[in-house]
DNA sequence: ATATTTATGTAACCGATGTTACGGTTTTGG
DNA sequence: CCAAAACCGTAACATCGGTTACATAAATAT
């Protein structure tokens, strides 16, 4: 119940520290575990109980039977799962939920759920930030692949790791695949682009590690103001 | 603050049968009114009152600098324009919001809003089925967007009109110029596959009206299981 | 340490949709 | 009723990203 500037009234993190036997004493909560890439939740399944990571990692993403997919959000300790799922009249869930590394994951039945947030409204309106976020993050999805080319996506992914890493030297945080399917594209064609941008001397390619040589020309791509960068062409 | 099995404590919709003016004298409650084609609402405004529609009718799109557009979302009178928006911690609007007729839009303050849902569960428990319904509204265009082709989306949309108006002989209730941003796809891009489904013999063009010759052939084009329709084959 | 698997870069080619242009048609407005 | 504007179909071409294949490198397991 502790309420925190940063996290308005987030019953969700206070249940991270509660032992998983005292949880599951609680009417309506079950503690559940599950391994590496298990999945927590598929596509296609009713939501009916809300899930909330309390250890470990979940990410959800978006699969086509073919195989193909794009990945949405990683979810961390505290955070609940397709909280606006649970709400919508259609409620069978849209992604499927997997669990990136061992986790627990909580579920809370929705009608305790509800009496939980009629109980409390700071934290009913923190609820409904949470889903007006889901809303804003699609929609930002949704404008990136329908308006931007990979190119694009991939400078502003760059421009946003050098002001949180504060240097030009940046550590990418996955495997090419796993940003692949962050940029919802196929790997060979992230390959393409990084190559072009490093040929065309804008940045510096050392496996993971990426040293950007003309931030400038980053943001004219981003912009799209540069038209585009195409094979041996210099900045 | 009538309850009905269809429209569950929908206070918007009682809000339409109210006079504009007695709405104005409401503490936080203002009456706009937009004529066609008006913009409402721009994309990267701060959003800070519910707009709801009171008469004539509002869609959302996305816009990109370029003109390109994807048309959402429809909305009539009752309804809430953008719900989820108004809780995010980004609150700028992710769409424009235009008037498809000339209209009344009651705007509601935010602090007046949750006094309101505070005040009776059942009506919060419809707003937030309303946010969800929007996550799963923009989930669907994600997926439809990434992993289906234009025909495939054209197929669907048929057998949809086909389900909806209970005929294999349908009127369509838009422009071509309309369709097209309701798929997000170029309108020659839409004209050209329309046109081969015809020359393929699987649905008769007459301007706005459709007749489905085969739509067994609609059902496994939407399902991918045929592969793709070509130039001038016969299904 | 070595064998097996997995991740990665690269290149050739393909396919879907966008772009542009143009002529004909329909609708709209005066 | 006519002129202007908006809408529509079509075709040639451009572009972006997907697909497949393969060789190398890196990680992991035995």
């Amino acid at each position: 119940m502790m309420n925190n500037l940063l996290l308005p009234c987030n019953i969700f993190t206070s249940l991270c520290s509660m032992s998983h036997n005292d949880l599951n004493k609680k009417e309506g909560f079950t503690v559940k575990y599950f391994q590496k890439n298990a999945i927590i939740a598929m596509q296609g399944e009713e939501y009916r109980n809300l899930l909330v990571v309390l250890e470990g990692t979940a990410g959800t993403e978006m699969l086509d039977p073919t195989g193909r997919r794009i990945k949405l959000e990683t979810f961390f300790p505290g955070a609940p799962l397709a909280p606006g799922i649970l709400f919508a009249k259609d409620n069978r869930l849209p992604v499927t939920i997997e669990a990136e590394s061992d986790s627990a994951v909580l579920a809370i039945k929705k009608r305790n759920l509800l009496s939980l947030l009629n109980n409390d409204p700071a934290c009913l309106e923190f609820y409904m930030s949470l889903m007006g976020d889901k809303i804003v993050l699609l929609a930002e999805k949704l404008r990136l692949i329908k308006f931007s080319s990979l190119q694009q996506k991939i400078a502003g992914y760059i421009l946003n790791q050098m002001d949180c890493q504060h240097s030009a030297d940046i550590q990418l945080p996955y495997s090419r695949e796993y940003m692949a399917d962050l940029f919802g594209v196929a790997r060979p064609s992230l390959s393409r682009e990084l190559s072009r941008l490093s040929h065309a001397g804008i940045i510096e390619l050392q496996k993971k590690r990426i040293l950007v040589r003309k931030k400038m020309a980053l943001e004219y791509i981003l912009e799209g103001k540069y038209g585009r960068l195409l094979d041996g062409e210099e900045f």
